[in-house]
RNA sequence: GCGGACGUGGUGGAACGGUAGACACACAGGACUUAAAAUCCUGAGUUCGAAAGAGCGUGUGGGUUCGAGUCCCACCGUCCGCACCA
């Protein structure tokens, strides 16, 4: 029987085609099934579908598809978190308005993602940069205005004096601009401010209630927002060496149990004291400016010496009013953390004893370890900084830290010098960027009446559309009319606000709008709460705390502007979150050190062997490492190649298989062109069994093929099942790969065509579980071969298989039979052998008997249906 | 420096504390073919052995357990996050 090469490319658009017209994934706001809102990062829109989109987008279509065969009203949408800096540099060098560029983008995207035959309601689609989206988001900026949760206020930013921009901390390399190359200045300036420091304790507490996130995520989250408990504590100044208007210092401390080892103070170049301090000292004053022009960057604070100042300035010890210490400027104190002051204790912190060392400053040790030896305890050039046993501290002395740290509380907060204070090392949201692609604040600046937030009616703020870019800083700024307006109170000629919102924002609360894209409001309260939370987000680990953490604070503030109503239980907008792994590829080399296409080189050899020639010149090339495909090192895969050739569900096939999703994946391409051979196998499997004689009724299943096979069927049904639930993909495919095994042996049993009616019926009940199996990964080969078994449904509309479960289980199990926990055989008995008759029969086995050597057992251990352990 | 994850054949990887290496890739041998492709069959952790079988095997060293890839401790290596945070 010749069968047709199954022609991937033309069958999938016809089934898309099919789809489409059935509306078959548009989902209902009101529905009586359970609902299952699954949902993947949605792309920017920088020109083309990488295979990283790929593969995260088969992923939650594998989840979608499943769910909504299960039986949930699925909500699966897709849409473009449009706005960015990409298209602004597109506009600088292509001279293409920025607009044009994104909207550009999203027709070449939307056709790829089309392609690869996603279960998602298109109906819903959206882009942030389209007036009806981003009007909304300035609805809720002015909304979080009124509450407080936006704010203006004065901070140090990265000021790039070429480009006339601010910078964030990613931008800023080795002290300079990204792009311009220029060093970057601190500046202050008066920038927006989202309040997630407000939510910062719930925020924190949440994330023990995210059972569904990753570990590493939430631990990362946990770290950023950086919990810490201490204390405050002031400190008097000795009033003849007090700068003017300076009568105290507080500090901010995790230990004040080691206060007795303080042997200086250190405030930030920033703080009051300081400055009041600079006024009389011009030395200091020159100090102070030589630590602000400091770089901010990871490598310059490892390489910069750790430099003091002394102030002149004493303070008095807040336990003991004898005891003065003295007060530096220090280089490594932040203005922005606590208090911006410290107290320094050396032989606590390794940091305080360099410091102390350098500036030959009192170094008493006050802890040692609990088994230490208070006579001979010293610390040399490190600091100890563990728990353990006070020494050297009056009354503390021999308490263990927790109690040193209690009892100094009580005394401190008794005497009013002191109070506990949980310090976080999260801060607040600075929104405001020097760009024009982005959501414009809606705000007027009126000289009388100071900062007017836009009226509703006059939303939307829109971005003009004839902005220039040939100029360096913000085009908004310096667009001839657009910032000039008459001030909504006054009347008066006033100020637009120029400054539009990070990028961030608009992706914070896009999966909110996805459930009701078209409401006239920012959000449907009944349709957010319908759909809420998302029940599987999946995304990159690269937004572990960005992205993640700004939603989550969105949904609160929302929550808290009466955008979202939801129960305080349920604040949260991801309920579930998978982050997967890169997808990766070997990269190449010319000779000459130009980077190669893979499709510009020939592979020879193996192992060791290989070897590589730019097939072109018949140069040898240079293999390189397997690194995340990346257009600077052109080891792509462009996915509309794949699919021309192979196909959406090889593509979507093999970027499931092998690897566990959550780790990186290895593009190779042997490995997609078996898979593509895989999908031809399962082609050829459906029109032998279609081409089966039709058995009508269901016989009695008696031969012990057609056993065999539905019990290969049921349990691979079931199989898939739960992988697939657990988003272990890797272990789907597997499974899948197994049961096509089983079902190859069977079809062979029924090659002549005299297979008993039990086989030939157990196989069409194979064929059918086959493609509802493989239906979410490969869903255009499950619904052509649906139609070629002759049924004239949509697959895609079948509910999953029911699984009979006793054919998951076997009526004779084989368990090992180990011999001092080494296995020496395996025994087939009777799943309802006890025990006792378990370890008769085990002891009787040839191999237990030579292991024994003729010795007697101490003990059986026999774990029904698993194993038998015989002791001697 | 702090925090975390990971380490299994030639490769990607399976494995509720219970027969390690499922499944796939690559490889080798065979069948079909004039030939190739495609397809099908067979083999394979490693050492010894003709075979039956035996020894050794999940980074290293200890521990818990009748039994450890899995749990605990230490170390080595790789990767990731945070980092003058008081």
């Amino acid at each position: 029987m010749a069968t047709e090469r199954y022609n991937a490319p033309e069958r999938e658009t016809y089934w898309q085609a099919v789809w489409e017209s059935g509306k078959l994934f548009a989902a209902s706001n009101t529905d009586t099934r359970p609902k299952c809102y699954v949902l993947e990062m949605f792309p920017y829109p920088s020109g083309r579908i990488h295979m990283g989109h790929v593969r995260n987008y088969a992923m939650g279509d594998v989840f979608a598809r499943t769910k909504r065969a299960k039986g949930f009203n699925v909500l699966h949408p897709m849409g473009w978190d449009a706005f960015g800096m990409p298209a602004e540099n597109a506009a600088i060098e292509r001279k293409v308005a920025p607009g044009e560029w994104t909207h550009e983008n999203i027709a070449t995207m939307r056709r790829q993602l089309r392609s690869m035959g996603l279960s998602l309601d298109w109906a819903r689609e959206f882009a942030t940069c389209d007036v009806s989206y981003y009007r909304h988001q300035q609805r809720l900026f002015l909304d979080f205005l009124a509450k407080g949760i936006a704010y203006r206020k004065s901070s140090k930013v990265n000021w790039d004096p070429v480009d006339n921009t601010v910078l964030a901390n990613e931008q800023v390399i080795d002290g300079r601009g990204w792009r311009s190359g220029a060093p970057v200045e601190q500046r202050e300036l008066t920038q927006w401010f989202f309040a997630i420091t407000r939510y910062s304790d719930e925020l924190l507490d949440a994330l023990g209630t995210l059972d569904k996130w990753p570990e590493k995520v939430r631990l990362m989250q946990a770290n950023w927002i950086g919990r810490s408990e201490g204390m405050l504590v002031r400190w008097a100044v000795d009033p003849k060496s007090a700068p003017k208007g300076v009568t105290e210092v507080e500090v901010y401390t995790t230990r004040p149990d080691t206060l007795f080892g303080a042997s200086f103070l250190a405030v930030a170049p920033d703080h009051p004291l300081a400055k009041a301090a600079s006024a009389r000292n011009p030395e200091l004053a020159a100090f102070c400016d030589d630590c602000r022009r400091m770089g901010t960057s990871v490598t310059e604070l490892e390489t910069t010496e750790k430099r003091g100042f002394d102030t002149g300035v004493r303070v008095v010890h807040p336990l003991d009013p004898t005891w003065q210490v003295p007060v530096y400027v220090a280089n490594f104190v932040l203005m922005e953390y606590g208090t911006g002051a410290i107290f320094g204790c050396p032989s606590g912190d390794q940091r305080d004893l360099d410091f102390a060392r350098k500036y030959d400053l009192p170094v008493v040790p006050v802890v040692m370890p609990a088994d230490g030896d208070a006579a001979t305890f010293a610390i040399g050039d490190v600091a100890y900084d563990g728990g353990g046993v006070m020494i050297n501290s009056r009354f503390l002395d021999g308490m263990t830290t927790t109690a040193a740290f209690d009892e100094v509380a009580r005394r401190l907060e008794a005497s009013k010098v002191g109070t506990r204070k949980v310090q976080f090392r999260l801060r607040d949201w600075g929104i405001s960027r020097q760009r024009y692609w982005g959501c414009p604040i809606p705000v007027i600046h009126c000289a009388t009446c100071g900062v007017v937030p836009v009226p509703l009616k006059d939303l939307p703020v829109e971005l003009p559309d004839d902005a220039t870019f040939d100029a360096p800083g913000n085009p908004l700024d310096r667009h001839p009319t657009w910032k000039h307006v008459a001030c909504p109170t006054c009347g008066a000629a006033a100020r637009r606000e120029t400054d539009t919102m990070d990028t961030f924002v608009d992706s914070s609360w896009y999966y909110a709008r996805f459930t009701a894209p078209d409401a006239a409001t920012p959000t449907d309260l009944k349709a957010a709460a319908y759909w809420l939370p998302v029940d599987q987000y999946i995304g990159g680990i690269e937004h572990a705390i960005l992205h993640l953490l700004y939603s989550r604070f969105f949904t609160r503030a929302l929550a808290d502007t009466g955008h979202l109503a939801l129960s305080n239980q349920a604040r949260e907008p991801f309920g579930a979150l998978f982050t997967q792994g890169m997808v990766t590829h070997e990269t190449y080399k010319s000779a000459d050190g130009r980077w190669l296409l893979p499709e510009d080189v020939t592979i020879s050899g193996e192992g060791d062997a290989r070897a590589a020639v730019e097939t072109a010149s018949g140069t040898p090339a240079v293999i390189g490492a397997i690194e995340k495909m990346s257009k600077s090192k052109k080891n792509l895969v462009d996915p509309d190649d794949i699919i021309a050739q192979y196909g959406a569900d090889c593509a979507r096939w093999f970027v499931l298989s092998d690897s566990p999703p959550e780790r990186d994946f290895i593009w190779t391409e042997g490995g997609v062109a078996s898979s593509g051979r895989f999908i031809q196998r399962l082609s050829r499997y459906i029109d032998q069994i279609a081409a089966l004689a039709g058995v009508a009724d269901k016989p009695d299943i008696v031969t012990a093929e057609a056993v065999a096979l539905r019990k290969a069927s049921h349990r691979a049904v079931d199989g898939v099942a739960s992988a697939i639930e657990g988003l272990r993909f890797n272990v789907a495919v597997a499974q899948v790969y197994d049961y096509a095994n089983a079902l190859q042996t069977a079809l062979a049993k029924a090659a002549d065509g005299q297979a008993a009616p039990d086989l030939m019926w157990s196989l069409r009940e194979a064929g059918r579980y086959l493609l509802q199996m493989i239906s979410p990964m490969m869903p255009h080969l499950a619904e052509d071969g649906w139609a070629r078994l002759g049924y004239n449904t949509l697959i895609a509309n079948e509910p999953w298989p029911t699984v009979d479960q006793a054919l998951l289980v076997d009526d004779t199990i084989t368990v090992a039979v180990q011999v001092n926990g080494k296995r020496r055989d395996e025994l087939t008995i009777a799943r309802t052998a006890g025990p006792a008759e378990i370890e008769a029969a085990a002891l009787k086995l040839d191999a237990v008997i030579r292991a024994l050597e003729g010795r007697t057992p101490k003990k059986v251990i026999v774990v029904p249906q698993r194993i038998v352990n015989v002791v001697v």
